[in-house]
DNA sequence: TGTACACGTCTACATTGTAGAATGTCAAGA
DNA sequence: TCTTGACATTCTACAATGTAGACGTGTACA
């Protein structure tokens, strides 16, 4: 079943999933959070955030696993979070269907003033 | 404010912008619907259709116009949709945020079996 | 101690996504 | 003329997604 995703699900799952993340490793909410920030291009509250990967791991397409005791900081437990084989596959499935929908449309659109 | 768009927004609002349709001027809800199933590869009710394009009216994306008598088929009234200005700017800003998210993601990912 | 932060949780609600039934018209054939 | 089917649109309803904002707790440091 075609599993596609909405804009704001890709934003959070490819923070997750992009190879090289500008923050290394930390693909825990906040990273996450600051990097939907960036690639959005606005303010977006930690609580979309978290709804959204919420849901995500609802659905299979991400798990997540709470670590304590981190070096840097004190004992501050951090959720961290994974993309699953189920989650890639949905981003590559919307990516290909979001591209067939733009299929043949020049870009930008003119006509906006 | 940055009006971005759902996949299946983008979906009905392009069958109606792309430059040539292959449905010819054909704008009408019967043939968005044709259209959309088609560019998404897979079945969608003409109630999801209408319901989204009573939406994108209403946010004056798109304005509709109904014709009645049409020379082929008989008196019979169609709705046709045309795009306004501001529906291009939400469809621009809607492809910029999306390859924005997607930029130096190599595509397809890997990892799905 | 008190004042910032950093991180995560929870509640709640608005907007989208989507199905399916109902209504009405024309065209073609029984 | 009655029936049936394709075409078009509308309406009702509900599930899923998008998003805000308040809250709790631990850490760092003045």
């Amino acid at each position: 079943m075609a599993e596609i995703l909405g804009t704001f699900e890709q934003a959070v799952l490819l923070a997750i999933a992009r190879p090289k993340t500008p923050l290394g490793k930390q693909r825990y909410g906040r990273a996450v959070l600051k990097e939907v920030q960036h690639r959005l291009n606005r303010e977006v509250t930690a609580g979309a955030v978290y709804a959204t990967l919420d849901r995500l791991e609802k659905k299979g397409l991400i798990s997540s696993e709470v670590r304590e005791g981190d070096e840097q900081r004190g004992g501050l437990p951090r959720r961290y979070f994974s993309i699953e084989p189920d989650g890639i596959r949905a981003l590559n499935e919307t990516k290909a269907a979001v591209d067939r929908v733009w299929s043949g449309v020049p870009w930008p659109l003119k006509g906006a003033v």
